[in-house]
DNA sequence: ACTCCGATGGTCT
DNA sequence: GACCATCGGAGTG
């Protein structure tokens, strides 16, 4: 009954189309917010939840991107062309996702940091071993373990049944906030991380 | 509120 | 052997 209430607010069908993700990254990330990532289980649970935090890492010339200075073992999916998941291991703990964007050998995409849980919160939370809502997927790490991410979903295509985009209500432009992006200690002063204004949902002020 | 730090493993030099 | 696109808990004020 929780993906019923869910269906009437959102329009679930309504998918991202292919197209969406070879914009530029920046773009992409931008235009990530609001909207909603939806991960089917195989025993049938559904997984949702609004974009509330973003960061771009661009091709090859970003020194903070994992594509900085061209394709390696790790960073191949990047370099794929858009619409496919990139999953990383951090540290050694968490994993993280990252959608790609724009054509193939570009190198570029963007870091799922922050979603506002809507689907499928009973396994978040066992997964998370939190009740709180606004910890189940406050930052890359935990957004990945909430859904259930792992080094399996790399490559994996978001135009597909099981794992997709859906459009939602357009952001106005005036609860987009733009900053530099954290956790990471070159190319500090580019802009390229965004979240919507007033979510207490997001990954830290 | 803040800073510090340990956990833990793959990737790259 | 160094470096991380993190997280949560401990310690401090």
């Amino acid at each position: 009954m929780e993906e019923k209430k869910i269906s009437e607010k959102y329009n679930l069908k309504d998918k991202v189309d292919e197209n969406f993700y070879l914009q530029s990254t920046e773009q992409v990330a931008v235009q990530l917010l609001n909207k909603i990532l939806v991960k089917c289980e195989k025993d049938g649970t559904i997984l949702a939840g609004k974009i509330v935090e973003t960061e771009a890492y661009l091709g090859k010339d970003d020194a903070a991107s994992h594509s900085f200075g061209g394709e390696t073992e790790r960073n191949r999916p990047m370099f794929e062309k858009g619409g496919i998941l990139y999953v990383y291991r951090s540290y050694g703990i968490h994993h993280c996702i990252n959608i790609v964007t724009e054509e193939k050998s570009i190198g570029a995409a963007v870091l799922i940091r922050a979603v506002e849980p809507l689907a499928g919160l009973v396994l978040m939370k066992r997964r998370r071993g939190t009740d709180n809502i606004h910890k189940l997927c406050n930052g890359p790490g935990n957004t990945a373990k909430a859904f259930g991410f792992t080094k399996d979903d790399n490559f994996q295509s978001l135009l597909s049944e099981n794992l997709f985009i859906t459009n939602n209500r357009i952001l106005p432009k005036s609860k987009i906030i733009k900053t530099q992006r954290v956790g990471i200690s070159r190319s500090r002063d580019q802009m390229l991380r965004f979240y919507i204004k007033n979510s207490k949902f997001i990954s830290r002020k």
